[in-house]
DNA sequence: AGGACTGTAACGGCGCGTAATAGTCG
DNA sequence: ACGACTATTACGCGCCGTTACAGTCC
């Protein structure tokens, strides 16, 4: 068996852990929720994931900052998937995935504006703060 | 009662609500947590705000990018309130809020590279999906 | 008096963290 | 057979959304 997954290259959850900057615990909830479920299982049931697999979830841990739920972030993956080969999709799927994509597509946009205004908030909080901190030592370094 | 309300400026939590931008479930929640809790109550219960506390509730709403708990927008609130004139303090008092300050400036810069971090890969999948996107259009432009 | 507003209480959900317990691998 | 790893189950949390039902205001 391990020659076998020597062989084919296939990970126990642990090392993916380790590459993906994943949790133990969240790799197994992305299964639950079908966002990424290993390519196989050892005979005594531990899962398997296959490198595809990690790419995929590196790919989910960039998509991150979007906000999207984990079933949204499945649909684009696959929508992604569906879409990488145009010419073999009916015109009604590729009409639907078009509508799709350009709808993940606007609420990407929203989100990067919305990240922006995040961090000019976060910065005004942050001088703010500092200058803060800034009177208070001050205030430190004159006294007894 | 009205006229009382009326003199002193206080609203109830419906007009909160949208000068805010926070729902009404939210309001409540942030008394419960103790981060806004509203100057008053009518005598029937209902509670009333002064433009003081929309002021706090405009505050934490800013603050929220920081990505801090409810509990530790509350005591950094505190802390700048409590800083605000420093001579006032002992000086353990002094040194224990710069200490506390010192801590969430360090995570609010920290917080301000992880936004740009999530606006960079937000942006990577944006101009990704528009890619798709326009290969996608462009493939059914040329269809039958 | 009636309609708009507000109160409390309770359940639900996402995205995990955190045991607790038991089984699997090399 | 031993230690390292993994499996499942279940409870908890933060931050609310969402009823359901009852009371308040003007």
């Amino acid at each position: 068996l391990s020659a076998v997954t020597h062989e084919r290259g296939l990970l126990r959850i642990g090392k993916v852990a380790e590459r993906t900057g994943l949790s133990l615990r969240t790799l197994r909830y992305y299964e639950e929720a079908g966002l990424v479920v290993p390519s196989g299982r050892t005979d005594g049931g531990f899962r398997l994931y296959s490198e595809e697999d990690v790419a995929r979830l590196l790919a989910v841990k960039q998509m991150k900052p979007l906000g999207l739920t984990l079933g949204e972030m499945a649909e684009l993956l696959a929508l992604l998937e569906h879409t990488g080969a145009p010419a073999e999709l009916t015109r009604g799927q590729l009409d639907e995935a078009t509508a799709r994509l350009a709808e993940y597509s606007g609420r990407t946009h929203e989100r990067i504006r919305k990240l922006k205004r995040d961090l000019e908030h976060a910065r005004e909080l942050s001088s703010q703060l500092d200058a803060r901190l800034d009177a208070c030592t001050t205030a430190t370094a004159g006294r007894p």
